[in-house]
RNA sequence: GGAGAGUUGGCUGAGCGGUCAAAAGCAGCAGACUGUAAAUCUGCCGGGCCACGCCCUACGGAGGUUCGAAUCCUCCACUCUCCA
């Protein structure tokens, strides 16, 4: 039974175009997924998200557990039903909670006994109750359930916690039995040759896709950067490739030039909030005092809403006051300019341009000082 | 007219003989953020310099006591509270 087809377009080197059919809609990859954590990418309404576009955003199995809890997400409709959204979810497993809540968990070859961050009350993750939670919230793409050790362990820990979550990869595609999509993770840290065995061993399992897991844990770009360009051809050509927690424009490209189909980041989001704007010519840090009296479009080349209706100096008085707006209408941009990303990237694989696309991205932001468009157009009036 | 309290860096406000260029918060300036315990966190924040150290100017004003004062004394100015 296929819970999704994956479809495969283009190509432009390892570069992949496809997409990937779900009950909810088709991705068109390479996607940028947004995370939606609690059931909401955070600062905005479903209906604004909706505008955005996604056609995939994240949920989590570990926050969704605590609160609302299963039970009453699956009697109100699942994640779709209860915030109204139609288009495809996917859900990570809680395992990464494992990796960021390590204060208080406790690993065992059953599951992870942990305490949760809300109450201190005890609770029990395990394959099979994590796949279970996943299919009751009605997610379209569930996560195996893993464990992401910390950057820094020895090969040893590495390896035992690989094996591990191998054992963790089988129970979970065994536990699954409802109409979600599953997908492997592999492990193995910054060691090629755990990686190599992890991407086999994941690779061989009749997983509906495959992602990368255990980077963005803090380990150096560079780190990352080889851990995903050694991984990823190692990974089934015939699925889906899915590089988790990953991340910055740039990673974005040189994921996808490595032949990654999926990411995910908290980045835009958060940043947003946190007043870090993506722009087509460098990041923006709308609090500077430059901003303040720049009357400007934030990102004369971005057509979003934000973009379109107010100016540098409105969204930094906005955030400077400590308005919600602020978080709106950064929060818009961000997704916007990763989505648009996303999109540029998808045509240019198809016109087998990507190299080209990536050092026209990559010259203006290196070299686009902020101020070094001085034509940019005036803002639009709202009538 | 009488009694009392007070005057500290942009603001609020600690300090009450040395460890004070002066707590803390705010404001200001800048940085970080990668499967979200984040509308969070970090740094700088009198001036100058051949700056991990030194110099200058500083706690209403002017004198004084002391080796040493934002801290003690005297006078002056101003502010506030209460009683007439």
């Amino acid at each position: 039974m296929n819970r999704i087809a994956f479809n495969l377009l283009a190509t432009d080197g390892a570069a992949r175009r496809s997409e990937i059919v779900t009950r909810h809609g088709t991705i068109q990859t390479p996607v940028f997924m947004p995370v939606g954590t609690l059931a909401s990418v955070k600062s905005l309404t479903t209906d604004q998200l909706r505008q955005l576009g996604p056609e995939v955003i994240l949920n989590n199995t570990y926050h969704l557990m605590l609160r609302p809890g299963v039970d009453l997400l699956e009697r109100l409709g699942g994640v779709h039903g209860f915030m109204n959204w139609d288009r495809a979810v996917l859900s990570d497993s809680g395992g990464f909670q494992v990796f960021s809540l390590a204060s208080i968990r406790k690993v065992r070859e059953e599951g992870v006994e942990f305490r949760s961050h809300i109450d201190g009350s005890a609770h029990f993750l395990s394959p099979e109750t994590s796949i279970d939670i996943q299919q009751r919230m009605g997610v379209d793409i569930a996560m195996a359930f893993d464990e992401c050790p910390a950057y820094g362990i020895g090969h040893t820990e590495v390896e035992r916690s690989l094996e591990l979550t191998h054992r963790w990869a089988r129970r979970s595609l065994a536990a699954r039995t409802g109409a979600a999509a599953l997908f492997g993770i592999v492990q193995g840290g910054i060691h090629h040759d755990l990686r190599k065995r992890s991407a086999e061993e994941i690779g061989g399992i009749d997983f509906d896709g495959v992602a990368i897991g255990g980077v963005s844990v803090g380990e150096p770009k560079e780190e990352m950067l080889d851990v995903m360009r050694f991984t990823a051809p190692l990974l089934p050509a015939d699925k889906p490739r899915y590089l988790m927690g990953v991340g910055t424009p740039e990673d974005l490209l040189d994921g996808v030039a490595a032949g990654i189909d999926m990411f995910d980041c908290v980045m835009p989001t958060r940043n947003a909030r946190n007043g870090s704007l993506f722009t087509s010519y460098g990041k923006v840090a709308i609090k500077n005092a430059r901003y303040a009296d720049d009357e400007r479009p934030l990102d004369p080349h971005c057509s979003c809403v934000t973009c379109r209706t107010v100016s540098r100096a409105y969204l930094r008085h906005l955030f400077v006051t400590g308005e919600i707006a602020a978080m709106v209408y950064n929060t818009i941009h961000n997704v916007s300019f990763y989505l648009d990303l996303m999109r540029g990237i998808r045509h240019s694989i198809a016109s087998n341009s990507l190299q080209a696309f990536r050092d026209a991205f990559l010259s203006r932001v290196v070299s686009g000082e902020v101020d070094a468009d001085d034509k940019e157009p005036p803002i639009e009036r709202i009538r």
